[in-house]
DNA sequence: TATTGTTATACTCTATAACTATA
DNA sequence: TATAGTTATAGAGTATAACAATA
């Protein structure tokens, strides 16, 4: 009997649970963010827009797209509700008049502290039982399967 | 200066990381399994669907819409797509006639096998610089992330 | 009266293809 | 000729509310 394989985990079961657990992570954030009462819908897409337009201060619809991994038409669309929501503004590129970027509103700046400090709120319970070495320990191992990527940081 | 802290690792850190990590994992799959050319569409929701089913060997709409975390109406939909695939089909329940119970087709059952041997052989290049001590912790550390929970484990 | 699943309807995210304006 | 973003259109996943059949 091959007892190094007896108790070995596959790779396939990690992935599994992997998935299941940001699932269940993304609902406890979808719950809260409700919760939050905020003057605009934030759904999980949008936040994620929202993070990288803000991390950038202003940035190219393009280029939003491509960190977002995402199409150029998806852009167009969230940044229509967005815009609607009075959360973003679309401003010309004066050095390039075919493009457009995009910047956040002032009420927008104003509810993102209160966003990402849920987040950080949400995070620290999930991740309660957590030692912080063990906090470490996950990091340092999810960043391991990014390793040797060449590709720009998808958000 | 609290040295402490200098090098902790934020929990909402840690969590933006394991976001990332799944939507790359999940395009990755998404890639390969359109490469697969399957007599029928499977999509990420779609396959965790049929792989309910197919642990279950027959399961109850209701019960699956339970153990997927999506509404009833949601797995009405989705059945309805597999069905035309030819992928599963209903049955009545003969203990209880307002229900249905969902079975796998032949057809469905002869493809599932090369479906996971697809996702065993991507999951195993996502993680091939693990090693088997580094999967076994990945595990146990995701595992934590549900410690304690009572409900049913979530698909 | 409560539960199972459906019809009717709608919203969000995503995409492809054709087009406009600019480079 | 190529690029940035849009209009037009479509499909998948998700949901709520009202309803029919059954328990």
């Amino acid at each position: 009997m091959d007892l190094s394989k007896e108790n070995a985990v596959l790779a396939v079961e990690v992935l599994d649970l992997l998935f299941r657990a940001t699932r269940h992570i993304q609902q406890e954030y979808e719950m809260k963010l409700e919760s939050l009462s905020l003057p605009f819908q934030l759904s999980g897409p949008r936040l994620r827009l929202l993070l990288v337009v803000w991390r950038a201060e202003k940035i190219r619809m393009n280029e939003l797209a491509s960190k977002l991994g995402v199409k150029p038409r998806t852009v167009t669309e969230l940044v229509d509700a967005l815009e609607r929501d009075g959360v973003l503004h679309r401003t010309p590129d004066p050095n390039d008049r075919r493009a457009t970027l995009l910047h956040l509103t002032e009420e927008a700046l104003n509810q993102i502290s209160r966003v990402r400090s849920v987040q950080m709120q949400i995070s620290d319970e999930i991740l309660q039982k957590f030692s912080a070495e063990q906090r470490t320990q996950l990091h340092a191992l999810l960043s391991k399967i990014f390793e040797g990527m060449e590709f720009d940081f998808v958000y």
